[in-house]
DNA sequence: GTAGGTCACATTGACCGAG
DNA sequence: CTCGGTCAATGTGACCTAC
């Protein structure tokens, strides 16, 4: 896959702006997997509910993916593509510093 | 995105090979979108259930996808990346002769 | 402040009855 | 036969609570 859209379900809309300290969202630090908005350190690093949220589930069920693009895992892994490749997102989040023990 | 696996919901098996014939399923006419096997004709050309319905839906919501992929509109639409960019199936069924009122 | 759990929501594709 | 409708299965990500 390499596009789409409302592939998601919730995909958050534009921010409001809000003062950064009102919610739980941090608008200046970016998941360090996909760049949207992190909510935080999940599992070691700083990353948004969607990564996070990915990550607990491919571990918690032992996910394999396997990259079904040409450029094997090479898909761009970022908000608006992050639901195209499991396998690829997976991977940068291991790459990225994520695992099981948040350290 | 470019790959993955089980992002389709019922990702039908190996098929069990049966007489063709006891089955909705033509296993020898591909589908004329994603080459899987097809059902007869909807809309005007040999589809498989899921590019029908995904048809179906398309239309019957007004659905406007976009391809977010770099080479727009390039997206692979086979079988196994036919969920990753909805813009270039849809383009894919219609430019294989689908259409509302099937003929 | 993060892990883990929950869950509303959305999509997919197999199947069914109607015509 | 195809069409439209239905629906079980599944994934996503926003939230909430406990620690």
């Amino acid at each position: 896959m390499e596009n789409q859209e409302p592939q998601i379900a919730h995909m958050s809309a534009a921010q409001p702006k809000m003062p950064a300290s009102s919610s739980r969202i941090l608008y200046d630090i970016p998941c360090k997997v996909c760049r949207d908005h992190s909510s935080g350190k999940h599992y070691g690093i700083f990353a948004c509910d969607g990564c996070a949220g990915f990550f607990k589930r491919s571990i918690r069920r032992n996910r394999q993916y396997v990259c079904k693009a040409k450029s094997k895992g090479g898909c761009m892994v970022d908000k608006t593509h992050r639901n195209q490749c499991r396998a690829c997102r997976l991977a940068k989040c291991i790459q990225a510093g994520m695992n099981k023990d948040g350290n």
